[in-house]
DNA sequence: AATAGTATTGCAAATGTTTTCATAATATTA
DNA sequence: TAATATTATGAAAACATTTGCAATACTATT
């Protein structure tokens, strides 16, 4: 049994095989009520013998559902999106979808691509993350009336469907907590905004913030790293030689952060009492590093789910509306900052 | 002009507007050459008015490519794979496929139905992460003819094409590393086994050797953690509280140790001078850590890529064989093991 | 100007499945 | 026992494409 049969194994030979016709076969898999359970056995003996498997490309063509989400991250590299991306994953798993997952570096040209080859292969739903597309990217899924969610961020105003948090409110709550502890001399690493409305939301919110309290951030004291604990880390051992250096460190996101506090322990300074550093994120890990991180929190796992949810939701028609979901950030104060 | 048409714009709708036959359309994706250019233009023309966008699900019923490649892992939470599938899936993506991507959770039985799932969409190839998989599964992808490659372990036996590190020399070194310091009193730090092979393989490698130099290492030096930064930092801890404790851990991978790094810092051992840390690895942030964090280099961002080239060939047949790259490990000697 | 060759295009069959409708077989009811 | 309802099955059309073959139009050659 189970013999080599790499070719033409399809639905009708299996109706060959059990002595029935294709259309039982067929209903066998979508309608098994549909058929009487003598002849279902027959035809799973045969689906078994000759190891047939369905060609959901087949059934896509009648209008059915191809039983796939596509879903376009930035990158897949760092722990960013790691914990996000899998518990989407889980529950989409769990509905019987199969994850099309693309990535496009930041770049939004190649985001059009990646969402346009997601369409051809005819995904029931797609979800991006943020809320930067280009307007080609937007006018496309528009136009093909598809189940579109973005994630991470929330938006009252946004186009499609959204399930996230303020970033804009993320920054904030970061700032403030600095401005809370007394300082005022304060670093900013952030990653480049380009493509990236994470990133420039909590950075406005952040300068709000400051602006509010009467502290200017001169230029000197921005800085920008990438998405990378290696070069965060070299960023900011520049950052912290000589004396002339900020008594607090506002990160765009933990990695960051997380370098930051590495090029602090190379350099001799004394985290959290000679250098407060903040993130935004909490990341997995960024709680049991020592010290362990001070940050805001975005409930990544809540909103993977959520995200999952809904984009199941509304590939069942279930809802039809634009859905806009919230999940409050929530500052967590731990060992990395300190009053001055 | 790209009115919302959310129904029927098919090929047909696109040859009717451009004034052709729907033959003509199908040749100007698929074989350009053969179609006039002032008709091309037509062509073009109308596809951008409707918006038009092809449909892979039923070119690939004409046994043409689906274009996608099935990569199946057993978590996307951690850094362990991201390296990997990023450099992988850029590799693919610039071939011009897209991944499906599905994960198991360590649980072959699932693994087979994810499998399964990715041949129903007609994957070109599919890419499974390590050798240890159920009879079942590997019965399927046989059966199938489907190109298949196992990346992240080498081994000279492997029922499919492999490419990978020899984890069993990975946890050699990772030993001998430690053996070479002079430790004798060591506690090993590793993930359950279960549908593991590489943290099995890393174990055997490195019991051999310390069997070797007359080691013994007792039940009681043996811990298990699960791959999290958080839960390897509790059960370390534990470990580390009083008089007797080991002088070195080797623990099965870098999210590990930087878990067990952790807990010296918050148990006030001091690493590398109390207690020598030595993970497998060298995932992304290793080196940058403070101490930076002695381990055994995987390359995993050299092994996506040869695997997605090595997929590449073999499902445009240029390959045909079973193929076998090994990539050798390489120990990265860093600040957290010191001679005792 | 006639012939052969080549470049374009359309027709129709084929791909692997689902689904509607019709039919046959069986069970239920009066 | 006949009439009706129910259950199980098959035939054929439909889905959105591709492609082999044939037909047509154009170009080059003599």
């Amino acid at each position: 049994m189970a013999r080599k049969q790499s070719s033409k194994v399809d639905i009708i030979a299996v109706a060959q095989a059990a002595k029935v016709s294709p259309s039982t076969v067929s209903r066998t898999f979508n309608h098994p009520d549909l058929v009487n359970p003598a002849t279902r056995k027959k035809i799973d003996r045969a689906v078994r013998r000759l190891g047939y498997i369905r060609n959901r490309a087949a059934q896509a063509m009648h209008g059915k559902r191809s039983g796939t989400v596509g879903l376009v991250v930035p990158t897949i590299d760092h722990a960013i999106f790691a914990e996000l991306v899998q518990s989407f994953s889980e529950t989409l798993e769990a509905a019987g979808f199969t994850i099309l997952m693309t990535s496009h570096g930041y770049d939004l040209e190649r985001e059009y691509a990646v969402v346009r080859k997601l369409l051809e292969h005819r995904v029931d739903g797609v979800a991006l993350i943020g809320l930067e597309h280009s307007e080609e990217t937007y006018r496309m899924l528009e136009q093909q009336v598809l189940p579109a969610v973005a994630i991470w961020n929330f938006d009252a105003g946004s186009k499609i469907s959204c399930v996230g948090a303020q970033n804009y409110v993320a920054g904030q709550m970061a700032a403030q907590h600095l401005v809370d502890l007394g300082h005022r001399d304060i670093g900013l690493v952030f990653p480049d905004m380009g493509g990236n409305d994470r990133s420039a939301d909590r950075m406005r919110g952040a300068l709000e913030v400051f602006a509010a309290a009467g502290i200017d951030i001169p230029e000197v004291r921005k800085w920008v790293s990438p998405y990378s604990v290696a070069q965060a880390k070299a960023v900011c051992a520049k950052l912290l030689v000589g004396q002339n250096r900020p008594t607090a460190l506002l990160c765009g996101n933990d990695v960051i952060a997380q370098g930051c506090i590495y090029a602090a322990a190379q350099t001799g300074v004394c985290v959290p009492s000679e250098l407060s550093v903040v993130g935004i994120g909490d990341f997995k890990g960024s709680k049991e590093m020592e010290p362990s991180l001070t940050t805001v929190r975005i409930p990544a796992k809540t909103i993977g789910e959520k995200a999952g949810g809904l984009i199941v939701r509304l590939i069942a028609g279930e809802e039809t509306a634009l859905i806009r979901e919230e999940f409050p950030t929530e500052m967590m104060v731990r060992g990395s900052t300190l009053a001055r």
